[in-house]
DNA sequence: CTTGACCTTCCAGTTACTGGAAACCCTAGG
DNA sequence: CCTAGGGTTTCCAGTAACTGGAAGGTCAAG
């Protein structure tokens, strides 16, 4: 099958298989006439790391992921590190977002927002403030 | 002031500081050994944009933000605004890695994490599933 | 035989820096 | 006066994971 099937079957772009290919995620066949050739198999690994992606794990993790997936004696113990180290990685960010979230809205809360120039929000910026953390 | 009294007083690393001056956000004298010369508007500019990415406004936004402040006449609506959009695409980021956060838990938790090669992880990545949103 | 949809490769751009190399400048010590 | 160090300069390259676009080859339908 030639990558626009591959791509609708898998849910990638076009330009995504490519990619993949590219830094050797893939290896699809090659017909005659340079198109590539997807089977099944590069369609269900393709499908794979859609969703492996779609959970955030980086292209380093889909590689290291993708190879215990091919790898029969693997240990489960190996694939539950790499997603307990993702999921940390994930809370990182959650709350890292969930703070900014916090002082972002407390100042939006206190901006009038209409066509005077005072705003606490450009006042935070330019003389800085405590953490919102102070609570008493 | 030199670039490294700059940094230590901005709170960002000289390296950051010269790719803002490449992108036009600070623009410094210069001493005539070439070094760059700050003025305290140009720290105090140089903190503004640190404490405003630290929001997690994108460079685009803080150019925005910038000329706001420098504007006298500025309307706090617009400054809202700003605020207001990039509060919603930490929102979208927020909840998207919640949702990612909660499969990966969910499948962690099913996962034995042992030397048999059974993994619901990777079963999920090699067959896909349904939402964990099925709730009954 | 032409049209349009696919396909190919290659190059560039995205975001916001960060690392490193080669070389210049300045100051303090000997 | 020389040197050693630390700070500074510019420039080039690399990061993550694609994405857009150009120029051109291929194929099936009409």
């Amino acid at each position: 099958m030639n990558i626009g099937e591959a791509a609708a079957r898998s849910g990638l772009p076009p330009k995504t298989i490519r990619y993949y290919e590219e830094i050797g995620l893939v290896n699809p066949a090659r017909d005659t006439n340079g198109y590539r050739a997807f089977r099944e198999s590069d369609v269900h690994k393709l499908s794979f790391l859609e969703r492996a992606r779609a959970l955030g794990f980086t292209i380093g993790d889909c590689r290291a992921l993708l190879s215990l997936w091919e790898d029969d004696s693997r240990a489960s113990a190996d694939v539950k590190a790499i997603a307990r180290e993702h999921l940390a990685e994930i809370d990182a960010k959650i709350s890292s977002l969930r703070q900014m979230r916090k002082t972002l809205d407390d100042l939006i809360g206190k901006c009038a927002g209409d066509d005077r120039p005072e705003c606490p929000i450009i006042e935070r910026f330019a003389h800085g403030a405590e953490p919102v953390t102070e609570t008493r």
